[in-house]
DNA sequence: TGCCCGAATGAATACGTATGCACGCCGCCC
DNA sequence: GGGCGGCGTGCATACGTATTCATTCGGGCA
């Protein structure tokens, strides 16, 4: 066997075939008007020479690159690995290829260049502000776009998210009528719209009740483990400590039970603490936090949906689709005095 | 502005610019031979109508891609992300876009078709056993292939990794000298090397002692946070339980010290708990995990250094590279007394 | 029997870029 | 002053595939 060869391109197979190139072009994509024999023989031809197809050269042809683009932020956030493999499974089913973009580390210069030369025919926001340089570019080149738990107003594609607005106010009422009267929050940048939904939905859930947050018991911080630990310590020694820190996600949540921990606070006895996504480790005995799950699974499928119907009708309006959440009750919040 | 128009190529610029395509190809890679003046008016022109090589068409000429593929076995370890993230800096700075495989959700069908319909100019392994379909297609094909934080001897490719071998035997002598007799090891799949050899490490460190690993204080079990959990708990409840249980990774760690948190034990009292990998996660106080550190982002950097290397000189002699580990002493295995 | 239609196939072309080859020009050296 | 070499540029072609157009062939129907 030559293994210096240069692969078979069509041109080679319809040679050893005896037939053309545009019949084996046919038989590859399936055109119906090949006469049986002629595709069984071409096939045989194929699987002899071992043929596959220069994926190349068929993207320029055909200006499908056969690729999809992800854009994330922070993936080093538990909940984007979630995210990724469900959307690794979904696209491989479908024949595409998941380039990944890390817009913390990298910058959106990567994606703006992969757009303007083609190199996606699809494009997943998992990380996108309203200004944003890569959703801006994909949008005016009329790249395939969806949201996925993002969302940003009047953009011109699908979006995918949550009801972040109705669980947080949801988780406000639990904790309100569980007895809870000084609520903190310790939230992310609110560059995020997750972020800034959740904030907004805590608030007017307490608001009903006539409640609010105490200035001092409110933080917007980047995304660094030690500030949300240091800032859960810093409320806790307040004159006027929070009964229960409420955390703009499962992350933060985690930095702030840390905080906790390192201060000696015990949960849910001294303090409560509520996340939000629903991670899988958010459930992990040593967390065991009270939290609000997104059904990711579901929004990350109908995302998928969406990006490939783009694809086949470009000038379909576009639709912005929400999720019900759903409160998970744990150790971080038991009113009875647990062991915890 | 006509928002409809096909993308302008490079024969467009040349007809604006008044020279021929060749030379637009020229000024956009670069070429000596082109007279400044011309140079810049052709640079003009593309500034003004905003163009953009087509990567595709480009790829098929060049047979280079511009994407590297990253394989990766359960993304949902957090380590994967800590690589990914390595990985994208460095490779987005060469102008490399990043395709992320999943083999444990996806499969390897995706990366072998990527690998034969050249998709890819180069792979990073993060996953690989030694039948591997998705290396043997790489070798096969001649794709510039890395091995990293994985080693399959007699790969022909470069090989990045820690000394494994040598941080367990480390690790074990540490423990012996700090009294600890009953050594458990809770491992996962031993087709992963990373795991093989820092189990064989973890023996040989003991053996010098004349020390071993009780059988029923021994696990290797596939990748479920349960059954860690559950593994933990079991050992505890033994008639003699083990003074100190060693993980074969950070997140195994941490499934070990949930089934001791569930099951009321304390840690370091009552047991000592050790991972491997030096995750971030791990110094994290409610964790406050002691470890071996590997030195992931010198690691990354070589990786992508050899991939490159590789590209310019395919037929240089593979090289296996280990890079020296670090005893990291935390809480979980404190000598004193803590109120951890 | 003649005609028409559809099935099956081949020839030719296009996609956008990179590059080998050829050609003209200029300056330098013998 | 003539030859030579190097610079700057254009022409032509190749990469591997998809697709349009043309051609052939066979069968059914009038």
């Amino acid at each position: 066997m030559n293994t210096y060869a240069r692969r078979p391109s069509s041109k080679d197979i319809a040679r050893l075939a005896g037939v053309s190139q545009a019949t084996v072009s046919r038989v590859m994509s399936g055109h119906p008007h090949v006469r049986e024999e002629t595709r069984e023989r071409v096939l045989a031809v194929m699987r002899a020479a071992n043929y596959q197809p220069n994926a190349m050269a068929r993207a320029m042809k055909t200006q499908l690159s056969g690729t999809v683009g992800v854009v994330v932020s922070r993936i080093t956030n538990p909940v984007v690995p979630e995210i990724l493999q469900g959307l690794g499974v979904q696209l491989s089913r479908l024949g595409r290829h998941v380039i990944v973009w890390n817009t913390d580390s990298d910058g959106e210069d990567g994606v703006v260049s992969a757009i303007r030369q083609s190199v996606v025919e699809g494009l997943v926001f998992t990380a996108a502000r309203a200004g944003s340089a890569a959703l801006t570019a994909a949008l005016e080149h009329r790249v395939s776009t969806v949201l996925l738990n993002r969302t940003v107003v009047d953009a011109a594609c699908d979006q995918v998210s949550a009801d972040n607005h109705g669980g947080a106010e949801r988780l406000a009422r639990y904790l309100v009528g569980a007895g809870r009267r000084r609520v903190a929050l310790v939230n992310g940048p609110l560059d995020r719209s997750t972020l800034r939904e959740r904030e907004a939905g805590l608030r007017a859930g307490l608001a009903v009740t006539g409640l609010g947050i105490a200035r001092e018991h409110y933080v917007s911080a980047p995304f660094v483990h030690e500030v949300f630990r240091d800032s859960a310590m810093r409320m806790m020694a307040l004159p006027e400590p929070p009964d229960v820190i409420c955390c703009g996600n499962d992350v933060i949540a985690m930095g702030v039970l840390c905080g906790l921990r390192a201060s000696g606070r015990r949960v849910p006895e001294d303090v409560w603490v509520t996340g939000f996504d629903g991670i899988e480790m958010a459930g992990w005995d040593l967390f065991d936090l009270t939290t609000v799950r997104q059904p990711m699974d579901r929004m990350v499928a109908l995302a998928v949906e969406r990006l490939v119907a783009r694809q086949a009708a470009p000038e379909r309006a576009p639709e912005l689709t929400r999720f019900e959440t759903e409160l998970v009750v744990r150790g971080t919040t038991a009113h009875t005095p647990a062991t915890h």
